[in-house]
DNA sequence: CCCGACTGTTCCGTTTACGGAACGGAAGCG
DNA sequence: CGCTTCCGTTCCGTAAACGGAACAGTCGGG
């Protein structure tokens, strides 16, 4: 983790809320040299001060550091992804993701490691997804499974975009 | 954020690992002055010095902090959720759970709204879950999904528990 | 019993993050 | 053009977080 990294993004959510340095360091209790220097990743913050910031700007802190979550980890010409949570358990590993597919475009997977399914329960839209020799579809509320050993394919049908839950269940080899 | 919350945290995930107090914070490199006082709180720690201790704890630095959407919101005798994500959409509101069911006892929920469904993907363990009168059962990648406009329980079959997710669908009236 | 190896806490000198004040620069206004 | 009022950065004395060493307490073995 790189201070830096902090600092610009602290700037960038102060700066999208239209707020000053000063302002903000006054409504936050610290001092304009702490808050600059903790954006320009001079400094190395204090809890208490990166608790303060985060707090009057608004932000759950854990917007500030390079959380995964918050990130597309996946990102390709329809569907784009984020990383919810991982769950290890004996038998597998699990990685729940929420994804969004845009219309108009689809997306074909290579295979993944023999054994891994995936499972997608549709928020909204229509999707159209699976082998990509036969795939399947389920409209919202719906829910798809697929054993994703062989290339496979997200699509949205309609133009509305899909909004789903994905999950990755790798077995344990 | 309190700085003892924090402190309880990593002494919590440090004696998970049985790793003793010495020891991780010469692998983290750190003083053990440091990491005693913010085991107790007694300190206000650096962001490089809590970005080295959960480097070497092995957690995603989120971990350590009390943030309000890691907290169980459904807390019962058998079940604890963790509410994910909302979804809002033209038809419906969702909301994404994390679910685990101690086994041994069965959790009845009172019946949801008229048009309410639950949809559920088992991550470990085996779950038997749905209408009061007509249970459903699922293991570790199966999916169950029902109207919950009636009362329904949970419960893990066999001795493991059950970690699932689970998706409310909230139909807009 | 004594000793060595370990635990976690406390002491202490050094380093550094802290907030207040001073600073140069950019607008807005008479 | 002055004058005011913001902006963000830099300077600086103080408070405190830092790591190393010394400390008491607890095991386990000879």
């Amino acid at each position: 983790m790189d201070p830096a990294v902090v600092g610009r993004r602290v700037r960038a959510l102060r700066e999208e809320q239209g707020i000053s340095l000063s302002t903000l360091a006054r409504l936050a209790g610290v001092g304009k040299a702490t808050l600059s220097g903790l954006e320009h990743g001079t400094r190395n913050p204090t809890l208490e001060t990166l608790w303060a910031v985060t707090a009057q700007l608004g932000v759950p802190f854990t917007a500030l550091l390079a959380e995964p979550s918050a990130e597309p980890v996946v990102h390709g010409t329809a569907v784009t992804a984020t990383l919810l949570e991982v769950f290890t358990d004996t038998d597998a590993t699990y990685e729940l993701y929420r994804m969004r597919v845009a219309p108009g475009v689809a997306q074909l997977s290579p295979a993944h490691a023999p054994g891994v399914t995936e499972h997608v329960t549709v928020f909204a839209g229509v999707l159209r997804a699976g082998p990509a020799d036969a795939p399947l579809t389920a409209p919202a509320g719906g829910h798809l499974r697929w054993v994703s050993d062989v290339p496979h394919s997200y699509a949205a049908v309609g133009d509305e975009e899909v909004a789903a839950s994905l999950l990755l269940r790798y077995p344990r080899r």
